[in-house]
RNA sequence: GGCCUGAUGGCGGAGUGGUUACGCACCGGACUGCAAAUCCGUGCACCCGGGUUCGAUUCCCGGUCAGGCCUCCA
């Protein structure tokens, strides 16, 4: 089985195949860490987080470098520090660590490396001075700036032919320019702004050297895949590439682009400048972070994204689905006689479920078709488990555990799936109410049993009669 | 103006040149004291108009509609 992925610039799907299947080389795009991050800005983590997963199974877990950076020198960070009166790393720190503390609720691995513009001053400094050296690149009035060009292909990736780009009325040209196209690498920071020493002069670095500069650093030109949004195609990636080339002397910068589609609200473009931001901060105590997860990926990763609380609802629906095939077979196994556990063998159906699951996501991470296999190894467990086959509930199981877990679902247990928003208090009470509703369950007292149900409603727990005692869970917000 | 996507049932959403996956929701039945879950079953969904073809939702052309990008927003 290959890995086949969309490639951006050759606008199409081709084999995978990295250069040393060895040290596969995957980077994305982060986050500028001035504040929460909205949902749309979780969904390339989410969908990268799932490349990197489908890269380890592939290659071994030790073979897949993903490096996702961090731009923590930004004018929002500066504005932000300015107003409360502290130092950028302040910021920087705190947002940083809300960041990776939302991302790993939503499921995502942390990345190998997640390198800082602060932190990798020296090698951008050093590849702006290379791109200077190659005459890619020219001071001009305390800023340095990249001349396009000296890059032949420079639009090649986005698909917008320069003179195209120069008729776009929306470009305003610094005077300094030679040519309108041509971005900043560096620039002078302005009064009271944090300020880094150069060659041409103090100041800080424009935004797209930071991440050429930093892929060089951690993990080395050229790289096997570039990620990120769609949106930052041109004019983010179409810098970077024509950087990273320049300075390498023809080198090659990325062999795959993948860029995902844009997470749409309400009709409304998800972005800072919007104001009805969903934060994953907020969302992820309404929601597990699961069914957030889910609904990121119930559509393929490159079309757009309808964000809704009804897409929500629906994911959460469906891994309860999954959670209660898993519940019920773990009951199923609890109550299995010891001797027949020990048969073992094979389950066909199962494991041709579960080789669709990663086919599907092997197919440029076709996560709903993975999803379908999903439904089809937990149907699997479910006959399984109607026909007391108890090593092949065992087999199923295990299957739909694997595949879940490739996807990054299916790591909580059950039981805390459905009781996790219950403290110890309310367990307490509701299991108290269910061992009295057993009592007159069993002397057939039904206004009682009902009674004591509709108390159990009353704290929000549903209670659901089983062959061997009732089980429970808290139930949906209406 | 330039470039580029997309249009599938009540909703979400894959896929395919020839019985329209899958999930959510709904409806009928079985099961259940009731309910939930589960199981069985039903539902005349592929934007419009041409073309290619024995046959198109799928390929080609045109149109309509929606959306994105065009210098720092993932």
């Amino acid at each position: 089985m290959t890995l086949n992925l969309y490639d951006t610039m050759s606008r199409a799907k081709r084999p995978f195949a990295p250069k040393d299947p060895g040290r596969v080389t995957l980077y994305v795009c982060g986050p500028t860490v001035y504040n929460y991050a909205h949902i749309g800005n979780f969904r390339p983590v989410v969908v990268f987080d799932l490349l990197f997963r489908v890269l380890r199974d592939l290659y071994g877990a030790d073979a897949v470098l993903y490096a996702a950076n961090v731009t923590d020198v930004d004018d929002k960070i500066n504005r932000k520090a300015a107003e409360e009166g502290v130092p950028i790393a302040t910021i920087s720190g705190r947002y940083l660590d809300a960041y990776n503390a939302d991302a790993a609720a939503l499921g995502a691995l942390p990345p190998t490396f997640q390198p800082r513009v602060t932190e990798t001053m020296d090698a951008i400094v050093k590849m702006i001075g290379d791109l200077v050296g190659q005459n890619a690149a020219y001071p001009a009035e305390g800023h340095v700036l990249f001349d396009t060009q000296a890059f032949a292909d420079y639009g090649k990736l986005s698909g917008r032919p320069m003179d195209e780009m120069i008729a776009g009325a929306r470009v305003e040209v610094a005077p300094y320019k030679r040519h309108p196209a041509d971005f900043v690498l560096w620039k002078p920071s302005k009064p009271g702004e944090p300020v880094w020493e150069s060659p041409w002069g103090p100041g800080r670095p424009g935004w797209h050297i930071e991440c050429t500069a930093m892929i060089e650093a951690v993990l080395g030109l050229p790289i096997d895949i570039h990620g990120g949004g769609i949106d930052l195609v041109f004019p983010h990636h179409e810098n970077e590439l024509a950087q990273g080339v320049c300075a390498g002397h023809g080198r090659d910068y990325a062999h795959v682009w993948m860029h995902n589609g844009f997470l749409n609200m309400s009709d409304e473009k998800m972005s800072k400048s919007v104001g009805n931001v969903a934060l994953a901060h907020d969302l992820l105590g309404e929601y597990p972070g699961e069914a957030i997860r889910w609904a990121l990926l119930a559509g393929h990763y490159r079309q757009p994204l309808e964000w809704t609380g009804e897409l929500i609802g629906q994911a959460k629906s469906a891994l309860d689905r999954l959670y209660r095939a898993l519940d019920d077979s773990g009951r199923f196994l609890a109550g299995a006689p010891t001797s027949a556990r020990a048969s073992g063998g094979e389950h066909r159906g199962g494991v041709m479920a579960y080789d669709a699951v990663q086919a599907a996501l092997q197919d440029d991470l076709n996560t709903p078709l993975a999803f379908a296999g999903l439904f089809q190894l937990s149907d699997h467990l479910r006959s399984a488990i109607m026909g007391k086959d108890v090593a092949g509930v065992e087999r199923c199981r295990a299957l739909l555990l694997e595949a879940a877990q490739l996807m990054g679902f299916l790591t909580a247990d059950p039981g805390a799936w459905f009781q996790g928003g219950a403290d110890d208090d309310l367990k307490a009470k509701v299991e108290a109410l269910i061992a009295e509703r057993l009592t007159a369950r069993a002397e057939k007292n039904w206004p009682e049993a009902d009674r004591i149900r509709d108390a159990l409603v009353a704290l929000n727990v549903e209670v659901m009669d089983g062959p061997t005692g009732a089980t429970w869970r808290i139930k949906e917000q209406a």
